[in-house]
DNA sequence: TGCCCTTCGCCACAGTCGTATCCATCGCTC
DNA sequence: GAGCGATGGATACGACTGTGGCGAAGGGCA
């Protein structure tokens, strides 16, 4: 183990996710590393490109390096790349938000979305993560699983609020697994989703598909149109092989 | 200079720039580096979930993580929030693709865009980079700068199949300057764009916006329309500050 | 003026690097 | 199909260099 690549990572890390510039003092009292050493990090990330430092305040931010650097690897990811093409015809025939998903320990992480302009504001930002329990698609994970009930005990417990319980979801998922499809509200209020999973090489499930869209719309005949789409679209694609 | 640091992210950005697994020996190879060194550096960025590896075939590539550390800057990135909403506007008011760029080195980055499904394959994705000469957005670059020959010189020599000369494109940049906005035609065959610069505190310039479309749509009143939005766009934004 | 933060230099030593060795896999020849 | 060689990956360990912590100087803000 590298300890001072993790230590220049662990950086890098609190750099990103902190919202304005960083002193030297914050990032070293926050790592838990003494100041020079954090100096001397910061000099090399400033040398290689990936922080910025302002040479007024002489505070610290992460670049657009790693941005690029992240793009880079999600195009050229063989899940999106094969399922994209599959979002946007999703979108075309539905007029609702595509979307594409692959779990992530207890979350799902969101790949690549296909949305018209005015229904962006119910679909989260690709490259970030929601519990599995709060999402269409992660339920529909959750219901090609073994045992989900530690998932959902755990998800439920660090999510307080949760308007369901721990038997409610269990049984929902239950059904998901009998219907072939997930369906629930999503994490924005007054939208609602399907989900449907992704098969790998060897039936282990690798990613899922969601039509999200306002609750008034996607009802009645709308909603049924929207669901023979989705498990049309998954047959179609039928297994991933090399993901 | 941290150099262990330096080559934990070079062994990363080989990885992010590979279209497919890399082996260890491929890496220390073209790394330069002892293939027992990059051993223990991929073992320290699996450790950290930076980089995967197939147990299978023993082969190593970038994880989606260093992808979400990304978004997670540009989603704090001052500029991209101060301005997608005005792209959302000029999107919504033109029906085009609004695009928002910012100037690296003697390319432009483009940082954000808002496009109708039908048009992406005429935009470049967000997180690639173009030379200033070949966009409209790096000629209004271009065209506010003191001396933007050096840099017209040296990216019409990387491009030798441009179909202009130095002189002709330094001309093109006169008139920019003069008219307060840039009209060519991208780097896609097919379409036009418009772009004019932001500026931040103290008038430097710190992006640009751009409209762009097919060349048939873009033209006539259509165009005269849509240079008017644009303009009334960068006057409406104003001087960024804080940028 | 006083305080805090950043920066820099230095030395000891922990951590890293490279050589060497072993093991697994694959391809070739007979 | 068996045996052999070549290639690539994992592991161990000694040498040494690069790193980390301390201390002090420099700079900026209240």
């Amino acid at each position: 183990m590298d300890t001072t690549v993790a230590k220049g990572m662990l950086v890098l890390e609190m750099l990103a996710h902190a919202r304005r510039p960083m002193r030297l003092s914050a990032i070293s009292d926050a790592a838990g590393l003494h100041k020079s050493n954090v100096h001397r990090l910061l000099g090399t990330l400033v040398e290689l490109g990936y922080v910025e430092r302002d040479p007024e305040t002489s505070r610290y931010c992460a670049s657009l390096r790693t941005w690029e650097l992240g793009v880079s690897i999600i195009s050229a990811h063989p899940l999106r790349r094969a399922i994209s093409p599959h979002l946007q015809k999703l979108h075309a025939l539905t007029g609702d938000t595509a979307i594409l998903v692959t779990p992530v320990g207890d979350e799902v992480l969101f790949l690549d979305r296909v949305a018209a302009a005015r229904l962006l504001r119910y679909t989260p930002m690709n490259g970030t993560r929601a519990p599995m329990v709060m999402t269409a698609s992660g339920r529909a994970f959750l219901s090609v699983m073994a045992d989900p009930r530690p998932i959902v005990e755990r998800g439920l417990s660090a999510a307080p609020s949760a308007q369901f319980s721990v038997e409610e979801l269990m049984a929902d998922i239950a059904i998901t697994r009998d219907r072939g499809y997930a369906l629930s509200g999503g994490l924005t209020p007054g939208a609602l989703s399907i989900a449907a999973v992704l098969h790998g090489q060897g039936g282990r499930p690798v990613a899922a598909i969601a039509v999200s869209g306002p609750r008034r719309v996607m009802q009645g005949e709308h909603l049924d149109a929207a669901i023979e789409q989705l498990l049309d679209t998954c047959a179609e694609i039928g297994e991933l092989d090399g993901v």
